[in-house]
DNA sequence: GCGACACTTGAACGATCCTTCATATGTAGA
DNA sequence: TCTACATATGAAGGATCGTTCAAGTGTCGC
């Protein structure tokens, strides 16, 4: 990690300080961060987007669902259930998921929003 | 990437079959996924606020605000520039950048409240 | 108890990503 | 032209991530 001070031209000394106070805390990015690269995986998301569709699925069908081996969509819910992304309610041997809560579903409308406005090619500006 | 149909043993195929094909296609899947790995890094992530509190600022002036070197902002804004996150305005020798649209705000937002909902320790449900 | 089953976990390999250093591009001023 | 400057880019090194295989836990039915 980079020291407060960095040794950097500035242009603006005074705009940057303002902002630099206004940024949130060193937690709160690292938070973020790591919310942000759960989606950032086709098969995670295709998870998600299959608790969207079918509410509670047990693992298999899961997996089935979203093209993965067991073993990978274990790995991936694991990671979702310690980020409290989803939750689990167990019955014998079975396991079922679901999404904790209604953010995932914001988070996809709105980041499906965003791709569609920049569709149509990507590149520099 | 897995084939078509899965070797995973299936306990409701019924509804295997209409989660599967309510999914979003594969393109819209990657899209969403490199959308949202752009926002898992906390550089970037910094960099967005910084942008959103900041509204246009050079990059000299981004790095210093975010604690990165010249070479690492430049780094983070050709990718945020090459998916159409920020848009860049040259006036001589300097770059300017701001955010290119509203969403990344509410992708903020959102993501600070789930985040916000699931603090206070992590772990297995 | 035993085996089959649904799921979980650990370790290893390969791919990807971020950081850094060095260099390149293009602009301003002398 | 030459130097200083703001930014951009390429390549290399190390870290991180996803996938896979193998083995582990706990449950059901015989």
């Amino acid at each position: 990690m980079e020291p407060d001070a960095c040794s950097v031209p500035v242009v603006d000394a005074e705009r940057v300080a303002s902002v630099r106070q206004a940024l949130p805390s060193e937690e709160t990015v690292q938070d973020l961060a790591q919310v942000f690269g759960l989606l950032a995986d086709p098969g995670r998301l295709r998870m998600m987007a299959a608790l969207l569709e079918g509410g509670e699925m047990c693992v298999c069908d899961l997996a089935a669902a979203t093209g993965q081996s067991m073993s990978g969509a274990s790995h991936a819910l694991r990671l979702l259930r310690m980020r409290r992304v989803v939750k689990v309610r167990r019955s014998g041997r079975m396991a079922y998921y679901q999404l904790a809560d209604s953010h995932v579903r914001m988070l996809f409308d709105l980041a499906i929003t965003h791709a569609r406005h920049t569709e149509g090619g990507l590149g520099d500006g």
